[in-house]
DNA sequence: TGATACTACTATCCCGGATAGTAGACGCCC
DNA sequence: GGGCGTCTACTATCCGGGATAGTAGTATCA
């Protein structure tokens, strides 16, 4: 079953992506991978722009090669799929307010006090 | 595009039997969706046996034929969505916030007056 | 200029959902 | 009680998307 609507191999390139500091060529991102498994260069590289013209990736020239980076963080691609859990559903906050009871207490807490913050208007979003 | 992880059709049979305030038989389902569109009985009555070996339903005999229920409540299985969406992220809290700045006025509210109740302990969830 | 590396294009395979036909069982009506 | 209609179970086909990778063309560097 993929893994958050995008495909297995899909997903292990936005990881590799998201968690490096910098953008990355086709061949960089391979290496990351061949550590925990065996796929072709050619591969990842349908794979890299297969995510392109999703718009998952962009890309752009350096050197020889073109280096990729994430269209959006991870937090942004996840809230995108957290809206799209909810559309369809005709009361969105209460099933967030569901989906709250299995959260933990911690995650609660800081839940609840992001929202207070935004609620009293303090808060434009961070970043 | 399949929607939320269900197919469309699958999604179009759990709408109905969201909706419905009764379990219901593959021909009363298959009458509701002719309204919309247009399906052979044994599409959907094979698209109702998946979703039924997929959990998503639950089946009982009802004179000759069987009827069909939701085995979660649309919160539920969005819920589920949620909770599938954050998975992976290394944060889901801060995923919600973010989510969060996407949301109306009103449904933060309401979602941050749950879980006041929440974190004061008054609440057992309601169900 | 030849070796190397990168890109673009194409092809194949596989899986899951959509769709529906066929066969068998069961109950009802005449 | 036998045919008719309905229901279920099983099976088959089609289609799209992801996974996989090969080939050809191009650019770069030594």
């Amino acid at each position: 079953m993929p893994r958050n609507s995008l495909g297995s191999l899909e997903a292990d390139v936005m990881d590799v992506l998201w968690a490096a500091p910098e953008p990355r060529t086709v061949r960089q991102v391979l290496d990351t991978l061949l550590a925990g498994r065996t796929v072709a260069y050619t591969t990842v590289q349908t794979v890299m722009d297969n995510l392109c013209r999703k718009g998952m990736l962009t890309r752009e020239p350096a050197g020889r090669a073109n280096v990729y980076r994430p269209a959006a963080t991870r937090e942004e691609f996840a809230a995108d799929l957290v809206g799209a859990a909810l559309s369809g559903a005709p009361d969105p906050a209460a099933v967030l307010i569901r989906f709250a009871d299995r959260m933990d207490d911690a995650d609660v807490r800081r839940l609840a006090e992001a929202l207070e913050r935004r609620r009293s208007g303090t808060g434009g979003p961070p970043q």
